[in-house]
RNA sequence: GCCCAUGUAGCUCAGCGGUAGAGCACUCCCUUGGUAAGGGAGAGGUCGACAGUUCAAUUCUGUCCAUGGGCACCA
């Protein structure tokens, strides 16, 4: 005689075992309709599911997340149904659930096309009306590696052979179609209304390159229709900030054939980039780095002694000279390490902060590459902190503070934080990884932050912090890092004399907030949908004359505006001043500044944002000023 | 690197086995207009590259390059 307790404190009994579906009917045939599923004591079941001993019962219905990733799943399975009766050769593989919706990967003769997507959407859409059940047997496995065999369905049967032997296996079957599957699923096909396929794509089978390649199939699925076209209308708006797009229309960069990867800045593009770099240098100035150049060329001896040439041959560009073989450098620490190892060091020296603007290239695949956010040659905010192993800590808070203010200046204010420790592969005693990753989780306590631990995910060399930002369409972007390294300067002979005046090696911090700027200005353009805040704006505010006959005075305006610092152009065109205003305005011009016979006469300017606020006449250096502390204070133009 | 798609004017795109078209941008002319598109004329393309098929290829086929979406990769 099962108790069920139901979420909101009630309870009810029942003379019998009970399916969850019965327990719905009984609270009423609203919720048995709309009931997709059921949590029993925190567990996640079918609407069969028989409940024979007192529990607690949560209906899930579409209005629970849980309830969503049931219709998400059983789409999937939709999805596989449907292609299994249009494509009966096609074998299925594994299809989750993924942010936004699902995929299910095949195997086909055949690579399947934008026409067959179509004709698979169809047919989902002809299964759910017929409405099947959808019922969860329970095989043992190895009846099921047998039967998966027999129908020819080759993966499946990897799969179960993969479960321990003697274990129960749950199957899934909606009409013809049988699936292995933990579930739930909906209980029948009827349930599933809104969905969509979006893409098709190749993926490794088991995710393993070496592996056969198959066929994925993206697909979307919501509760209701209106959530299925926010979330299009969504793409859509993420499509509209691409920075591809947004460099190009306001001419702030390119890339061509002859240089794939490697970014032509054009004028507009390099003030961003000059602005960000000049306020990262003043920053790490005021903060005790040390900028330095190092050489983009060096001899292969030099990698081979870090490990590089033979680590990563084939992601070096290499060059060749008078019989010597050369690296183009993809990375800053060999270089900074050679800094640090002219002439002895003592313990006095450290901590020794070296940063560079680092111009790397890496030969990356060509299928990695993606417009400026992905690509061969970047250049990092990169340094690299030698110290002793007590500094770590104090360091590491140091380093963690200048990166919160630097995105805070940079808008961003959600950032999340991973601390990644020790692989199985690694160098270094576990006595100093663990104080290593004490160290590093110490000073993430100490600042408050709350952070993911990713066990094993560490470099051989060491642990490390990833610190990634989330812009305003809530897309997560990894860029800074902090990484512990107990390698390298002792391959590169890096050394330092303690107070014991014995020699040590210096433990290495390598560090970075932005990344690479290429990448983080590919990042401020997406976030800012090309409307940089006034500081970043390459051209900060537009002159612009009514008629001919106040274009002296407008260039007068603009010059003056020049001279307090500000970028500023005169737009002097014969053209009407509704057309200038709109042209200025598509391209995100923050200011602008009219000016007709009315300004001339009373030595007055009209001001405009690219947002269409009028902020009416001023005097001049009114504007200026309101201007320049706008741009101080590092805020967005309305 | 792998799978699929794409590559036509500066940009966005249409087109087609008989050597190309639109809109915007550009140049010139008219217009001197007060807060998101004034009018007219003109110029502009080896149809990504190289092969092949064909009387004829931008169009069909192949190879390569690049881009896009994924996968794999990201010291």
């Amino acid at each position: 005689m099962p108790v069920v307790k139901l979420p909101d404190g009630s309870q009810r009994e029942f003379v019998q075992p009970v399916t969850v579906a019965e327990v719905a009917q009984s609270i009423g045939a609203g919720l048995a309709r709309a009931a997709l599923a059921g949590k029993v004591d925190e567990r996640l079941v079918d609407l069969a599911f028989l409940i024979d001993a007192d529990a607690q019962l949560a209906i899930i219905t579409d209005k629970d997340s849980e309830g969503l990733e049931v219709i998400r799943h059983s789409t999937a399975h939709l999805m596989a149904h449907a292609v299994k009766e249009l494509f009966p050769a096609a074998q299925v593989t594994i299809g989750p659930v993924i942010e936004n919706g699902f995929y299910y990967d095949f195997a086909y003769q055949r690579p399947f096309t934008p026409e067959d997507l179509a004709a698979i959407e169809k047919r989902m859409t002809d299964i759910a009306r017929r409405d099947l059940p959808v019922q969860r047997e329970v095989w043992q496995r190895d009846e099921a590696v047998t039967f998966f065999k027999s129908i020819g369905e080759h993966y499946k049967a990897e799969l179960i052979d993969a479960i321990p032997a003697g274990q129960e296996i749950s199957l899934y079957r909606e009409g013809e179609f049988v699936d292995l599957c933990r579930g739930p699923h909906v209980p029948s096909t009827g349930k599933l209304k809104v969905f969509k396929l979006m893409k098709l794509a190749g993926a490794y089978w088991r995710g393993d390159h070496r592996n056969e390649q198959l066929q994925r199939i993206y697909g979307t699925a919501w509760t209701r229709k209106e959530d299925l076209e926010a979330y299009l209308h969504l793409l859509e708006e993420a499509e509209k900030r691409d920075h591809r797009k947004i460099g190009r229309q306001l001419d702030l960069f390119h890339l061509q054939d002859e240089a794939p990867g490697m970014v032509f800045w054009h004028a507009k593009g390099w003030t961003i980039w000059q602005e960000v770099e000049q306020y990262m240098r003043r920053l790490l100035s005021e903060n005790g780095y040390c900028e330095v150049k190092t050489p983009m060329i060096m001899d292969r001896s030099l990698w081979e002694r870090s490990g590089h040439w033979q680590n990563y041959a084939e992601l070096m560009f290499t060059t060749a000279s008078e019989n010597r073989d050369y690296a183009i450098k993809p990375m800053n620490c060999p270089g900074h390490i050679q800094i640090f190892n002219q002439g002895l060091r003592s313990y006095r020296d450290l901590p020794m902060r070296l940063a560079e603007f680092g111009s790397c290239h890496r030969n990356e695949p060509s299928g990695a590459l993606h417009g400026i956010m992905r690509v061969r040659a970047f250049v990092q905010d990169d340094a690299h902190i030698f110290c002793t192993e007590a500094q770590v800590l104090p360091e590491t808070s140091a380093f963690i503070d200048l990166l919160e203010k630097v995105y805070a200046d940079f808008g961003f204010a959600d950032i999340l934080v991973k601390l990644s420790t020790r692989p199985a592969k690694r160098i270094g005693s576990d006595d100093l990884w663990d104080r290593a990753e004490a160290a590093l989780a110490e000073a993430l306590a100490a600042k408050g932050l709350t952070y993911d631990v990713q066990p094993g995910e560490g470099a051989f060399y060491g642990p490390k912090i990833e610190f990634s930002l989330k812009d305003c369409l809530g897309r997560v972007w990894q860029c800074g890092t902090l990484q512990l390294d107990f390698a390298l300067p002792e391959r590169l002979d890096a050394h330092y004399v303690g107070e014991d005046n014995d020699r040590h090696v210096p433990v290495m911090l390598h560090r970075a907030i932005l990344g690479s700027l290429e990448r983080f200005i590919g990042i401020l353009i997406e976030h800012h949908a090309g409307s940089m805040p006034l500081w970043l704006s390459p051209t900060q505010a537009v002159v612009l004359n009514i008629s001919e006959k106040q274009s002296h005075y407008a260039e007068q305006v603009a010059v003056a505006m020049r001279r307090a610092g500000l970028r500023v152009e005169a737009d002097l065109r014969n053209e009407k001043i509704t057309r200038k205003i709109r042209e200025h305005s598509l391209n995100r011009l923050p200011y602008q500044v009219v000016v007709g016979d009315k300004e001339v006469v009373a030595n007055l300017v009209a001001v405009r944002t690219r947002g269409g606020r009028d902020l009416g006449q001023m005097p001049l250096d009114v504007l200026i000023q309101q201007l320049l502390e706008e741009v101080a204070s590092r805020r967005g133009t309305a």
